[in-house]
DNA sequence: AACGTTACTGACTACCCAGTCATTTGGTTG
DNA sequence: CAACCAAATGACTGGGTAGTCAGTAACGTT
């Protein structure tokens, strides 16, 4: 089971490239438990010891493929954070109004959450947190964020141009889009609603689009 | 510095009464103490010295008025948690339109928030997180956040039955409501944003009142 | 002033864990 | 098959800290 990842080295190829491979899978093993376990547990309640187990190896295997705790905490959470980037940016662009680009942004995020809980489960909890305290860990996996919501803020400026929505500052309504997202993400997690997260989706994205729509409401 | 709260002994009053106030009073200094330095390290990196440090007090006192660091830490946010849940009880059940009320739930908070930085700072990072890892700690104060968010979704269901708002699920419209705010504590706190928090509170607002406006915008 | 009581102190203990490294394992090569 | 070597192992170490407790200080009482 915990070596679902692992290639068995192929008897005809000789040494640096099966090497090479698989030393890649075993990385990727032993991140793979790293999300479990960090997602169970959190950082600091996370043993090294757990991690190997986890992938089903020894401690200090663990420290021939990474540096440190932390280290492995960093890339399992990047290389995850890069998909959902990646995807959500490519969604972003195929789809043509502003409000299919909204829906794609949060759908692209609800959908990995079923597929990817673990990652989610650290991302929105903890390592936000550690930001927070102002800790420099992280770098590039923030800025990953920050872009997703840089490019939301892009599409309310170019709708906001175009007059398809009120005028507004294109920050302050990425971050309000930012905020629902997270909530959102956060209720799935703690099956704390009993609402299917669909329909959950549904409402948000109403609340979005209300609260960006051009005409003014009667009070 | 550090004994702001101690209550210097009354040479009349003898023994019991003014030592049960001395007692009192050291420990909401420790308290005080504690929610600077938690807000300030976390708290996986505090110490109990350093709060005993900022507490200008030696350790071991510490545990003459407190039983672990993770006590010290709970009340530290009880007590904080207390207040503002009340506070907030008493503005909103003043106001007299769901408007006014849901303004008052958010007033409330900002408010407090420019008062009582470090108790937000721990409460909005930190101690989420530990709830979400399915610690059972605080269940008082979790208690505490649920009855404030029901009370905004008893707000917005009496206005739909009245017609005031649109119809809809009253929780998950409170849950949108409280996403919101904690993003813009989050925002302060990170002076992430340079938008004034006044500002950034109206926007909030007003995204709020028209995502539950009766009258749907044109699309 | 001598005593008794309570509050305070900080060196100490017992434990925990990230990271190391001498040793073992198992596959490859001549 | 024997020699070799990279990969894996897990007992160990060094640093760190929550919580304790024997000793000290402060203060009120007689």
């Amino acid at each position: 089971m915990q070596y679902d990842d692992l290639v068995v080295t192929s008897p005809g190829i000789k040494g640096r490239a099966s090497r090479a491979d698989a030393a890649k899978s075993r990385r990727q093993a032993i991140l793979k438990a790293a999300r479990t376990v960090f997602a169970r547990q959190g950082y600091a309640n996370t043993l090294i010891d757990d991690v190997a187990a986890a992938a089903g190896i020894a401690k200090g295997t663990v420290y021939l493929y990474f540096a440190s705790k932390e280290q492995i905490y960093l890339e399992a959470l990047l290389e995850r954070a890069r998909e959902v980037e990646a995807r959500s940016r490519a969604r972003i662009l195929e789809a043509a109004t502003w409000q299919e680009k909204i829906r794609a942004y949060m759908e692209t995020r609800v959908e990995y959450l079923n597929a990817h809980q673990d990652f989610f489960r650290i991302y929105a909890t903890e390592f936000r947190n550690m930001c927070m305290q102002g800790k420099a860990i992280g770098a590039e996996l923030q800025d990953l964020v920050r872009q997703g919501e840089q490019q939301v803020a892009q599409v309310l400026a170019v709708a906001a141009a175009k007059g398809e929505i009120r005028p507004l500052d294109p920050d302050l309504g990425a971050a309000m889009i930012s905020d629902l997202m997270r909530g959102l993400v956060d209720r799935t997690l703690l099956a704390f609603r009993r609402t299917p997260v669909a329909e959950d989706l549904e409402f948000t994205l109403d609340c979005v689009y209300r609260a960006l729509a051009k005409e003014a409401n009667p009070a």
